[in-house]
DNA sequence: ATCGTGCATGTCGTC
DNA sequence: ACGACATGCACGATA
């Protein structure tokens, strides 16, 4: 034997290797061929599952029938297996049929359903051990665990019902050995004829199989039958011997797809048994030949309501296959819809060349869309794209982040395309309209023109049209907020400014959230007389709290367990772990229990609760007018809104921010220049994140703090000044002479900041180079004072230097000097102090501040 | 220049 | 690690 290997020699892909995702059988019957590329094979020797005979025929190694693709007449209509083979329809159908009543019977009374021996009786009872049949029950009940709730109750040999699901997924690999073990040597199934090792797989692939029937016979069952029980399984059992199974003849599918629920689909399918018929539940789609399982959040969502009223309005039954989350690219102008891989194969024409067929859509307005479905090869797989969509996306009005649904009416197989606008709430009821997709114009396969699965009547006599009363009209729906349920995969969808909104609340709520991480040790960090925490680790997420006050004014906090949600009262400074239960209310011993009643009445917990929404309202509203507002952006607009609240509490003018730094050249380093903390952009003036909020809280303290020793220097000013003229009239009396004193030059120093300052609060302007603690170097160091005098004597410095000594100064300061000199003659502040590079220096360098540098431009 | 087509690639979810 | 898929992009066709 030897591989079979593309003829394509860009492809090259192995037979032997690609078997199990599904060859493709030519339309026109017997080769084989490539399923990447859709070249045919080079050679057709191998194979593991079946014979290829040399007339092209494939043997069924069950019944030795001849078989081929159904295509034309024959003897025996071949199925493509989910484990990845071949059988005849008769003996793969029967067989499964054997293990699906098994299952769907809690394998308890196997042989009622078929009246003959199956391999699933001998399997239970002649060969396999318990422990494998209770994994076997184990793993299958990951599918079925909803399915067989129904027959616990009836049936005390269920086993599969005490089985916990967190089981289900071990031993997968050892059951499908077993099973396979167990089964082969009765021969009696081509089903179970594979001794390839690499069945293991096939094996879980199978129990999708083997459970997805009795869905289907739910979804087509007529009204009246619980079909719309979400994951009605045994209870339309029954019919599936009769005329149910009689329409899988030929629709029916070797493949059925029935993923593992995910744990939310799940919940939503147990929650809408019991309260929430109307909720929107994930179905388990309906059979189709899929190489694969079908993700959960493909499964249609259509709700009972809606598939109730549409398929009682019309008297028919509607199969729901998939849906999809539009993506941007499935909306946009290429008209390219990207369809589900898995959902492609199990429910659309099976297509071997990548051209792939025509097929024709009819809206509700008689219209028909074309659209081409085919596949491009990528990346060894295929991808599947419906193209020509976008008159019919145009028409619906969808966009990014609506849905698109498939579904399919019978008989005749049309399949039916819908969408649902996306909505704000996921349990609101959404638009929700349906087309029909008629049936392409190109020869489908059995999967679409099996009269068998389920019935679709009077679709049929109204020509494949829907009545549109029965659906919302999605006019006018355009406007309404989306993405709220947008698919797990959604994150590059569109996003509208409502949503970012959202978003941003979430994010503000977040911050109240943080707490420092339990493990991290604060250091006390010093700045300017005032001490900071300042934390290594990250901070993270507390649980979150509602506080309420009393009418006595007393404000009590309040946190619901995790566990059984009920509310309970804290002390106001508790701050809670992300996971919280009553178990740890540690406050209050008689609530220190789930089962302990809750304090608040749910008419008062029902209050609070909706005034807590009411101010998230509140602030969203404002937030969303600030967001109209013009915002300078970034770092600088931050420092600006920090100088702005400033001047605003001082009662001065409003300066506007520039979202430049002028005064910054390239390489400049400084915070602004460098950091933007989230890596997406500048913080706006109204982030309200912990570095934001931290700058500002400092920048706060420190411009406090700066006014204040502003006013005790002025005072003292005025106080030395006051000394000076009594002292200069209790002396000479000459009090304007401008001799060397230290007094008048501390006191021009004083004045010149006093106007540096003014000038500051009056324009905004913030000299981003200037070393943050200049000022106090500038009020401290008498080089300024010296300059004053330099400026007002004209004496010549170096002169004056000499005189005093005071080369080293100089040379230490002689930055600050040029700077002193500079703005001097520009007749502008001396000390323009920056108040970025403050937050700067203060906020983004903490290493740095205890030694004064700032990594901004001093250097 | 624009559009359409086919493929490549990066991201992300799942196994 | 692998596969699915969203999207980018090159290239040819067409206006």
């Amino acid at each position: 034997m030897s591989a079979k290997i593309c003829m394509n020699s860009s492809c090259g892909a192995s037979a032997s290797t690609e078997w199990k995702k599904g060859w493709v059988l030519r339309s026109g019957g017997y080769a084989d061929l490539c399923y990447t590329c859709g070249s045919a094979f080079e050679n057709s020797v191998y194979c593991n599952m079946f014979h290829l005979e040399e007339s092209g025929w494939r043997e069924c190694s069950s019944c030795s029938k001849l078989l081929h693709c159904g295509c034309i007449a024959s003897e025996s209509l071949v199925e493509l297996l989910d484990y990845g083979g071949i059988g005849c329809t008769s003996c793969t159908r029967s067989s499964r049929l054997s293990l699906n009543n098994g299952i769907a019977s809690g394998l308890g009374s196997l042989k009622a359903s078929t009246g003959e021996p199956t391999y699933i009786d001998n399997l239970e009872f002649d060969t396999v051990d318990g422990g494998k049949l209770a994994q076997l029950c184990r793993l299958i009940e990951a599918n079925e665990s909803i399915l067989l709730s129904q027959s616990e109750g009836t049936d005390p040999n269920a086993r599969l019902g005490q089985l916990r699901q967190e089981d289900t997924t071990h031993s997968i690999g050892e059951i499908g050995t077993s099973f396979f073990n167990a089964t082969h040597p009765s021969g009696r199934s081509s089903t179970f004829s594979n001794p390839d090792p690499g069945s293991m797989l096939d094996m879980k692939d199978m129990c999708g199989s083997l459970s997805q029937p009795s869905l289907c016979m739910a979804l087509g069952a007529p009204p009246g039958i619980s079909k719309f029980a979400p994951f009605p399984g045994a209870v339309v059992e029954g019919k599936e011997n009769g005329q149910s199974m009689a329409s899988f003849q030929q629709g029916q599918r070797s493949r059925p797809i029935l993923p593992k629920p995910s744990k939310p689909d799940v919940a939503a399918g147990s929650e809408a048994n019991k309260t929430a018929p109307e909720l929107r539940i994930a179905r388990p789609p309906a059979d189709g030949r899929g190489k694969s399982q079908l993700l959960p959040r493909y499964w249609p969502r259509i709700t009972d309501q809606e598939l109730q009223q549409l398929s009682g309005d019309l008297n028919s039954n509607i199969v729901p296959l998939f849906e999809k989350v539009l993506s941007a690219s499935d909306a946009g102008r290429i008209g390219r819809l990207v369809l589900p891989k898995a959902c492609a194969e199990a429910y659309f024409p099976p297509i071997s060349q990548s051209e792939g067929l025509p097929l024709r859509i009819q809206d509700v307005k008689g219209r028909e869309w074309t659209f081409q479905f085919r596949f491009w090869p990528n990346n060894n797989s295929r991808m599947y794209v419906l193209e020509g969509v976008t008159p019919c996306i145009q028409s619906m009005q969808l966009r990014a982040g609506d849905t698109i649904t498939f579904s399919r009416i019978d008989p005749g197989g049309k399949l039916v395309i819908g969408y649902r606008k996306a909505t704000n709430n996921i349990t609101d009821t959404q638009d929700f309209q349906t087309s029909v997709l008629a049936n392409a114009a190109a020869p489908i396969d059995t999967s679409f023109s099996a009269d068998g699965d389920i019935g679709w009547n009077q679709s049929e006599n109204n020509g494949g049209k829907i009545n549109g009363d029965l659906l919302p009209q999605p006019v006018g729906t355009a406007e309404k907020k989306r993405t709220r349920n947008i698919g797990p995969k959604s994150k590059r969808l569109l996003m509208h400014s409502e949503d970012a909104l959202e978003l941003r609340l979430t994010w503000e709520e977040a911050q109240d959230l943080l707490r420092p991480s339990p493990s991290a040790k604060p250091s006390i960090v010093n700045i300017d007389d005032h001490e900071f925490e300042e934390y290594d680790e990250p901070p993270v997420f507390g649980k979150r709290t509602i506080f309420t006050a009393q009418p006595s004014g007393d404000q009590e906090q309040w946190a619901q367990c995790d566990d059984c949600s009920k509310w309970r009262k804290l002390p106001l400074d508790a701050l809670l772990p992300p996971k919280w239960t009553c178990s740890e209310n540690t406050w209050d011993s008689t609530r220190c229990t789930c089962s302990a009643p809750e304090e608040m009445s749910p008419k008062d917990l029902d209050n609070v609760l909706r005034v807590t929404k009411d101010i998230k309202k509140r602030r969203s509203g404002e937030l969303q007018k600030q967001v109209h507002e013009r915002e300078p952006s970034g770092l600088d607009a931050l420092a600006s809104a920090a100088v702005l609240g400033d001047s605003i509490s001082d009662g001065g003018e409003a300066v506007g921010a520039t979202t430049k730094h002028p005064r910054h050249r390239p390489g400049c380093t400084c915070i602004v220049c460098i950091q933007p903390p989230s890596g997406k952009g500048k913080h706006k003036s109204t982030c309200m994140c912990n570095v934001c909020m931290t700058v500002k809280r400092r920048f706060k303290t420190l411009m406090l703090r700066k006014k204040k020793r502003q006013s005790e220097r002025e005072a003292e000013a005025c106080q030395k000044d006051k000394n000076d003229q009594t002292d200069e009239l209790e002396t000479n009396g000459t009090s304007s002479s401008p001799g060397l004193h230290e007094k008048d030059l501390q006191y021009g120093g004083n004045k010149n900041q006093t106007q540096t300052e003014e000038a500051e609060t009056s324009t905004g302007q913030i000299d981003l180079n200037s070393h943050p603690y200049r000022e106090d170097m500038q009020l401290d160091v008498p080089i300024l004072s010296m300059m004053n005098f330099v400026d007002t004597t004209n004496t010549p410095l170096d002169n004056y230097i000499k005189l005093n000594g005071l080369a080293s100064v100089i040379c230490e300061q002689k930055g600050t000097l040029s700077s002193c000199l500079l703005s001097k003659s520009n007749g502008e502040s001396l000390r323009r102090l920056s108040d970025e590079a403050l937050l700067a220096s203060i906020g983004w360098d903490h290493e740095n501040k205890a030694d004064g540098r700032c990594t901004s431009n001093i250097g």
